[in-house]
DNA sequence: GTCTATACGCCGATAGAC
DNA sequence: GTCTATCGGCGTATAGAC
């Protein structure tokens, strides 16, 4: 039996109830209680100077998720031919965005300027994605226009991208299954790549 | 020269500010001054009965917005090749996307489940986006299943939105250009419809 | 309809006992 | 480290003069 530093029950407690209900919208004697605290003592700034910086404990503990997510992902590149690599990669890169989906609700309506920090932690985020399925398409297509692979990697990231926002946002109705979904995308990516490569036949 | 009656100048200063800022953090005194009263007086509520109440209106208003836009987009249908006609209809579905930005952004993260009226309207504007793609899908590929059609059309629809959201988001860089994007979108799918039509040859 | 003034509540943050 | 208690500030909403 392993006991939780308080201090990590509130970075938890505090991500999860900032993408529920927002950063200003949830008070920090509704973190407190989440993480089994009294409500409206002052214990939290016995851990964080501010609010704020408990934001920026958990975007530390977030990239650094990431760097770990990335650098299993090194194990399975390139083994097998391009619809198998392209769904693995699209496995990836969901899971990905599905991790970082805190990240993305409170950077869509946080502190936005305010937290200069987050706006560079998406920025770094969604480069990785992209240069990810950039080189995935470049290696399958080599006689392709590198502006070419970059309009392709772009649409394809923000189809995964989109995905996660409209679920995100409320449209259960009219998405499909994740299975469902990536094998289209998986479709869609491959063929174009294909047709790229042999122009006109 | 015509004078904007004070109520419509609250409502769309009020969306700018949700829009940009968000909206609980958007002070009731802060419209008002925007509009051009005093901040901190309490004029706002002889024109709306609460701040929500005039979230509501607002969303009404955007909802008079889209039909008129939904109504003309029926002129342009089906005049062409399936090139043109994606190409048509990707320029509509961003520029219906754009319109409804401002609702995406309050969505992402406002009152939430708190305001139904939100999340309802942001249903109701993917639900027509979707039957647009599908239908046009089915159209040029009319022997493709129906639950293929679906796919497609979820996936083409998420492309769009992901491209605009992570522009929203502050990703300026790695993104491209709406017409290099929206190029790369209609290659994307007419490449996949056109094969979808002959399966094996 | 717009103003000044104000009531009331909630939240972030601090002080000090234990 | 956690508690009780509290200060100061901001935000919504109202009351009443003009």
């Amino acid at each position: 039996m392993i006991e939780v530093p308080t201090r990590e029950r509130l970075i938890t407690e505090a991500m999860r109830l900032f993408c529920e209900q927002g950063y200003r919208a949830t008070s920090v004697a509704q973190i407190e209680a989440a993480a089994g605290l009294a409500p409206g003592s002052g214990a939290l700034y016995h851990h964080f100077k501010s609010k704020e910086a408990l934001l920026d404990a958990g975007i530390d503990r977030q990239l650094d998720r990431r760097q770990s997510m990335r650098d299993i992902r090194m194990l399975f590149r390139g083994v097998g031919d391009l619809r198998t690599d392209l769904t693995l990669l699209g496995r990836y890169l969901t899971a990905v965005i599905d991790e970082e989906q805190q990240f993305l609700t409170i950077a869509a309506n946080g502190p936005g300027s305010q937290s200069p920090r987050l706006t560079t932690a998406y920025a770094a985020l969604l480069h990785g994605l992209h240069a990810d399925l950039a080189e995935l398409t470049g290696n399958w297509g080599p006689n392709i226009p590198a502006d070419e692979v970059e309009a392709i990697s772009v649409v394809g990231i923000n189809a995964l991208l989109g995905n996660r926002v409209s679920i995100l946002l409320g449209a259960h109705k009219q998405s499909i299954s994740d299975d469902r979904f990536l094998s289209e995308w998986t479709k869609m990516l491959s063929c174009r790549i294909e047709k790229a490569t042999t122009p006109d036949s």
